[in-house]
DNA sequence: GCAATGACGCTCT
DNA sequence: CAGAGCGCCATTG
């Protein structure tokens, strides 16, 4: 098998997150077909380029903060866009995934206008 | 083929 | 609520 199917599949989860909303690798992963397997998802996204098709600054870990994988330059841009889809992060940078989690486990009545 | 690493998740403290 | 430790698995060297 590919490996890279694999990979497409995870892609093709993130495309399907809606603006102004995140996602956690896990829920991802889930979507994705491989429960368990966040950190493969986190893998994918990470042979991602920055400029990629896929809104991969909308994947963030399940404590609702950014993973930083090695520098700070990307991670702020990731910052940057969701806040310019009008995510709103706390003091310590992390995202309240109970109202901007994927799925409206509870408050999609916010909407992304 | 084996060993080490890693955009993580979950539980305990 | 925040931080640290342990575990699961695929990818890379």
């Amino acid at each position: 098998m590919s490996p890279s199917d694999n990979y497409r599949r995870i892609y093709h989860v993130v495309r399907r997150i809606p603006p102004g909303r995140v996602a956690t690798y896990g829920q991802i992963a889930k979507l994705a077909g491989l429960p368990g397997h966040a950190r493969q998802v986190g893998y994918a996204l990470h042979a991602l380029d920055t400029a990629s098709p896929v809104p991969w600054h909308r994947v963030i870990n399940a404590k609702g903060r950014i993973s930083l994988r090695s520098k700070s330059g990307p991670d702020l841009e990731q910052r940057m866009r969701l806040e310019a889809e009008g995510v709103r992060f706390d003091a310590g940078g992390r995202v309240r995934l109970d109202e901007y989690g994927w799925s409206g486990s509870g408050t999609r009545a916010l909407e992304w206008r």
